[in-house]
DNA sequence: ACCAAATCTTAACATCGTTCAGATCCATGC
DNA sequence: GCATGGATCTGAACGATGTTAAGATTTGGT
């Protein structure tokens, strides 16, 4: 665990932990292997024995903080009070706010999805509003029609929001105000969606990245007759 | 224009087009300056009697693409037909579809914002979107008491399922799924947006960097006694 | 106590972005 | 027509980077 000369102990989580750090301080490529190394007291080689490339620590370090935002916002929501739309409200405000206070962190989850094939260990944030939005329809919140694919539209509107903030390209004065313009949002969006009128049932299907690559994964594991 | 030995008449061009090529093929990342340079045939110093660094010419070429992309916006809602929604549907489309269709020149355009300060030149599609939000409420499509700050919900929805698809985070079949995908979400916003209760009038006003960018830079222009 | 595996170091390689001094071309003045 | 200055490009070089290979050190199991 702790350093011991020679041998360091936890050189993985160590790097993971600085990566992290350099890229709040300097963004997604704005720091280099070896300087990771540096602040740690390791030779540049020694990451190797721990991840493949560069590249494959930044994807660890994605699904790592993803897996990490899974947990805070299902906790927001678990603690949420109001009306029955209150928990997805505070899942959307989690979802911002991170992008707003962390926003290199931010992208650097958000874009390195494409580039890895690192699995994110549950809760990934996409499977917490897949659950909340099921809970709503139980509540009596959202009509049982119009649930199927809604979790595409009300990812889509919180994610927009979230990336817009992170990159730059709209700015909000605080916290607050963040808050306020997320919860326009998702008011907007979810009485959008209670107000559809009733879809064809061959409505193409769109497909989350993670949870194809979960079932995937699961089905390699699982015994092979299953066809 | 066309080259004739030493000078290359125009490696300013070509340098944006060769490095929009390569972001195709191997993501913003994946090229070094140097390969352009090999591609058009010229050594690798060259370039920097046209841009200041590598990060420069990205950025140049990120302003270029989101000119691009506001025109054609601008041209699609100009020629879409039907109901009063369908102005800003074809421009959402059109946004998805650029995303989809060319995901690495979109993470381009959308990340190289902040890092640089290069300016787009008009239309920038978020111009395009202003324009098209204020015709709709013209149209009577849209109340006004919604009109307020409407740009950036409908912003922040297109432009989520523009980078989810983007970044690989969702996936869909085929051009037609996104197109359904992209109405049944701008319809839920739009629907959404119509039903709002009346807002208080302190509310929060969120700013696009685009539009700052600009307003400061003519206030630069303008005769000095202003303010 | 021993040995194999895991971990780390040192040294090296090719490549990258960038700089600088000098070569080449073009346009303008005469 | 021809010199001249500015713009453009080349060639060589520098430090830093990601990555690899060979060898040193430590740990853990038997």
């Amino acid at each position: 665990m702790a350093k011991s000369g020679y041998h360091h102990g936890d050189l993985r989580s160590a790097l993971l932990d600085v990566a992290e750090a350099l890229v709040r301080e300097r963004g997604v490529d704005g720091w280099s292997l070896r300087e990771a190394c540096v602040r740690i007291g390791v030779s540049p080689s020694a990451a190797y024995h721990h991840f493949a490339s560069r590249d494959a620590l930044v994807g660890a370090l994605a699904a790592r903080v993803l897996t990490q935002l899974g947990e805070h916002l299902a906790h927001a929501a678990e603690h949420a009070a109001g009306d029955v739309q209150q928990r997805l409200i505070a899942f959307s405000t989690g979802y911002v706010r991170w992008a707003m206070d962390d926003p290199a962190v931010a992208r650097l989850a958000f874009s390195a999805g494409r580039a890895t094939a690192e699995t994110v260990v549950p809760p990934h944030p996409h499977d917490v509003l897949v659950a909340e939005l099921d809970r709503l329809v139980e509540a009596g919140g959202l009509k049982a029609a119009a649930r199927p694919g809604a979790e595409f539209i009300v990812w889509a509107a919180v994610h927009g929001l979230a990336t817009l903030l992170a990159d730059g390209l709209v700015q909000l004065d605080d916290q607050r105000a963040a808050d306020l313009e997320t919860e326009r949002l998702v008011r907007a969006t979810l009485t959008g969606l209670a107000q559809e009128e009733p879809r064809s049932t061959a409505w193409p299907t769109a497909r989350s990245a993670h949870t194809e690559r979960l079932a995937r994964q699961q089905a390699a594991l699982s015994p092979e007759g299953d066809g």
